[in-house]
DNA sequence: CTCGGGTAAATTACCGATGGGTCACATGGT
DNA sequence: ACCATGTGACCCATCGGTAATTTACCCGAG
């Protein structure tokens, strides 16, 4: 396949369409599961510019996690800002489904049960889920306390469970690419109302 | 480390005894993230004997999908028969938590999103959620059309959440060495019924 | 009781393929 | 001419998997 030499592409765009690639790649595969060499041919380049761009495999995921955690965080922050103090969770959930429609994959980079308990890969995860958490957690924290209880690990458990059940419903809409995030929401919606009256 | 030569050692005996460790090691770093002689040696076998019981790396996996399986699918059928029909979820939850308390990476097993997609592997881990969600989802099903939606997408995605939020216990669960089933079934019976009143 | 010998339980040493990572070099634009 | 962009070829550790071989147990013949 072709010759060295530039090809007209600067470094940004570059980088942007690698971190495009592997987002993708790593939100399906896992981070065990994808090899660099598979992200540079997905790509269509050569694997050392992958290597020059970011220097190891912790440092292209690092990458995906910096982009895909910055994007969510922004845009839960905005939505929660956006309505006041009223019922959240579908808000979020709207926030998200709108903010990732073109990167169905890019939740599940954040949320790879199975990366490397070392090094600053696991730090950083932790940082962008914890930043998601607290802002989730508002609402948990009300429909605890409005219950009775108070247990500060009852509301980790209980963020806990809301993340994962996010994870869930990125997932199902990851195997069902004709839903729109707007009937995604209208879904979430039904389901959280049938929830209420149990 | 030793030279070769039986040690006393039953191949039935050896053959649960690899199959433990493999369940928590694949519970804990994914399929991708474990090698056949990473579990041969937390084991203290050699990689050969792995592979003189179980033939591959994936028969090894399925061996494990099979023991975590049955033992969970027995447990939530169980439960069912012993309940009625009444309020399945916290029953459901309560059989999981007895049932894995010993083997807490074992929920995980059968539900490692990063599974090499093709195979008969893929097929038996999909059987064993099948039969799972099948249970678990009538009373989601209870759920839904009691609030007047019948859509059966909307079906679908609330079994995945409820097996996702099942899953999300399960994890906080393993960072929680400290907590008992029963506190988990305690602490599962306040999530729900502040989920009711919303 | 003991002394083989067959068989089940193990190991060491190895193979080809792949993975992460590096080096030296080639090209294109200004 | 120079620097950013880009590549083919290579290194070494590890991975999945196999071959050849060694050791312990069991059981029947003397």
């Amino acid at each position: 396949m072709g010759k060295a030499g530039t090809k007209g592409v600067s470094r940004a765009d570059r980088e942007r369409q690698i971190i495009d690639v592997a987002v993708e790649e790593f939100g399906t595969h896992g981070y065990a599961g994808v090899s660099v060499a598979a992200v540079a041919r997905r790509a269509g380049i050569s694997k050392p510019l992958v290597y020059s761009y970011f220097d190891t495999k912790d440092g292209l995921y690092l990458a995906c996690v910096h982009r895909v955690g910055a994007l969510l965080v922004d845009a839960v922050a905005a939505a929660r800002s956006r309505s006041g103090s009223t019922d959240h969770a579908l808000d979020t959930l709207h926030a998200i489904f709108a903010t990732v429609e073109r990167h169905r994959h890019a939740w599940s980079v954040l949320y790879d049960p199975a990366l490397p308990p070392d090094g600053e890969l696991r730090d950083a995860v932790r940082r962008f889920r914890g930043r998601l958490a607290a802002m989730g957690a508002a609402g948990a924290a009300r429909l605890l306390t409005g219950a009775g209880h108070d247990d500060p690990l009852d509301h980790q458990l209980l963020n806990e469970v809301w993340q994962y059940a996010v994870t869930a419903v990125m997932r199902w809409w990851s195997d069902h690419p004709d839903q729109s995030a707007a009937e995604m929401t209208a879904r979430c919606a039904r389901l959280l109302t049938a929830l209420g009256n149990d």
